[in-house]
DNA sequence: ACCTATAATGAGAATGATTTTCATTATGGA
DNA sequence: TCCATAATGAAAATCATTCTCATTATAGGT
């Protein structure tokens, strides 16, 4: 419920654009703030019991990838997941369950992530290719579908 | 052009299954083995100078990923695309454009390789949920369009 | 080679997530 | 308060993908 102070941030970053951030937005926030992984516009529309029309989940969504605050994440049947940003919600990787899609959050051990940050880095000054960002994928079964 | 011989470990793959590998099966394969990354329905459709119709092709593709032959790769617009399991191709990672979504497939260091591997079965080890495959992807600006 | 049961094919219709449209409503600043 | 502009909601339009079904091809068994 806190919140964790996202809406504050999130507002500063809208204004430098001059996009509002409603009621109906700061919904959406609120959601993605409180959810352990990626979350789909039909999956906020559910968890907000239908306060917010689909329609307009899927703009919210479409305004907030644009001002980076928050990511999209693709899986299977053309379902789109977005999240909080990484400068919102820290650096993370994912397991991704083969079954039913679900993706959840995890951190990696610092030294790992320090390797991996390098090895990164390394690839982007040798290839033509501009890396921002990464992230491991961990694909297997959850919990639930075992 | 050679295939590499994937056509005989494929054809062998499908028979456990009295899966028939005919020939708009074979172009799919062959045009995924010459690939350099992973290719959607459409792609695959445009690249075969349309030699074979789209919807068989979206049927052969979910045909090979039944029988593990190609594993899909989920990106932008709900678009799925595909490539040859590794199994066939070896262990990889990606390298992910951001602005055209196109996939481009690279191998990482023997060393910090390991240590991820090391990493996945720790994290199986510790949360409810078995692991079952793992890639690094790294998302940036391919060189086509920096 | 000839049947026959079964798998595969191709064209188009159907589906479903997402995007767009457009008329209406809400908002921040002068 | 007023106004220019942004946001909203409902419904239509899009587009990748899946499904349907009539037709064609294939592997065995004879």
């Amino acid at each position: 419920m806190t919140n964790r102070g996202f809406d504050r941030e999130v507002e500063a970053r809208l204004s430098e654009t001059a996009v509002r951030y409603t009621s109906g937005r700061r919904r959406v926030v609120g959601a993605l703030a409180a959810a352990d992984g990626p979350r789909s516009a039909d999956e906020l529309h559910r968890e907000l019991g239908s306060t917010v029309p689909l329609s307009s989940i899927y703009r919210t969504l479409a305004v907030l990838q644009t001002a980076n605050v928050v990511v999209p994440h693709f899986s299977a049947k053309g379902v789109t997941r977005y999240e909080l940003a990484e400068w919102l919600m820290g650096h993370h990787h994912h397991l991704i369950c083969i079954d039913c899609g679900v993706v959840e959050d995890i951190p990696i051990p610092q030294p790992l992530e320090r390797q991996v940050r390098e090895l990164v880095e390394v690839i982007g000054s040798r290839v033509a290719f501009k890396p921002v960002n990464h992230a491991l994928e961990i694909e297997g079964t959850c919990g639930r579908c075992a």
